[in-house]
DNA sequence: GTGCAAGTTCGCACTGAGTGTATATTCTGG
DNA sequence: CCAGAATATACACTCAGTGCGAACTTGCAC
């Protein structure tokens, strides 16, 4: 590798880490791209070849991680049901996502948390990965039902944005999670008919 | 109703229909404000105390029907179980949506699933329909598991995202929708354990 | 009607995100 | 060391969105 290229690399971490300080200690839209691109010791005009927008920035190491997933979903062993292949990612993931506490992992958590707009770009990310979810499904079961591929992507999706939330909200200890992904995941497999206030008429 | 909020109303119609009609005509990104407020007669400054941002001007009908969801929610009869209130609630916003064809309906949809910061504020609205959701879940059940109630809600919600995308891409002929709806629920209720192929190791 | 208070529109000046372009700087391969 | 490519930067620009104060319209009391 080039020194051009280790540069690049260098100059994309710098601004990465000096937006997500500054945005932790000021607030985003307190900090302006101005001021990132002085802290990073680079031109306004630079930061735009490295993010295409200020929001982006915050989502740099996110996209990695759903890379990630979608890598997970590619190599999974044949012997595998789709579900337990499920499982297994998420576990996977929220692992790292417990593991990156660290680093400036909780800070893009509360600032996308926190900005309705952050909030709408994590959720299209989201829903861009049900997408491939659908894609890799319909690729796995030939003939699978059009309605059928949606719903299920987007139970599975649905039950993995539930964990998340829920272990953002009591910690990351891993029992927990791993009940919580198991109770989410007995839902959507057995379905809601298996909970039994919902089957009947509940004033 | 006074002369005021008459024309209040009056004027915020006029900049909606202007706003679509040039977006349907030119385009979204090259439609700007100052054009909006000029075909509609107001100066670009008073577009801004109707709507917050270009693009909530997309959102204005939609608003509407998600609240429309939300009364129907709120006045469920008792009798139904919650599985038989969705049916009927997404049956019915089905068909308002169907029926909203011939106007400016078609464009709206067209444009948010064109422009992906369009996409992502849907999907916003969405997810708070889904915590709306989840808040009436647990009103009504009181004691039901946290992660239960989320998980429901998603696959829910997700089941309705599902039906909205297949009746798009399909038409609205009433029966096909019925029928999708029906599919999605059966899932959503009897679980993916219903769905044969998910269950033994699919290559 | 007249006048006053409240609501509404508008013009103006401003900030900040994001883009196009031309110029300088830095790296790479020979 | 040099030619050419990649990268960084300065500059000028468009457009979305905000704050504010002045002008105007409406509702209401007298």
């Amino acid at each position: 590798m080039g020194l051009r290229e280790r540069k690049k690399r260098q100059t994309r971490r710098a601004i990465a880490e000096a937006a997500l300080r500054l945005f932790a200690e000021r607030g985003y839209e307190e900090t302006t791209i101005a001021d990132i691109a002085g802290a990073a010791d680079v031109s306004p005009r630079t930061f735009f070849s490295y993010f295409p927008s200020k929001e982006d920035v915050v989502f740099a190491e996110i996209d990695e991680r759903l890379t990630e997933v979608r890598e997970g979903l590619d190599r999974r062993p044949p012997e595998e049901t789709p579900l337990q292949s499920m499982r297994r990612i998420v576990l996977e993931m929220i692992e790292a996502i417990a593991n990156e506490h660290g680093e400036y992992g909780a800070i893009q958590v509360q600032l996308i948390l926190d900005r309705p707009s952050l909030q709408a770009r994590a959720l299209k990310r989201m829903n861009d990965t049900e997408q491939y979810v659908v894609e890799r499904l319909t690729e796995l079961c030939p003939g699978i039902d059009e309605v059928d591929a949606v719903v299920i992507s987007g139970a599975l999706v649905g039950g993995m944005k539930a964990v998340i939330t829920h272990c953002r909200a009591h910690g990351y200890a891993p029992e927990a999670t791993r009940e919580a992904v198991d109770r989410a995941l007995a839902i959507v497999e057995h379905g809601l008919g298996s909970v039994p206030v919902l089957t009947r008429p509940a004033t």
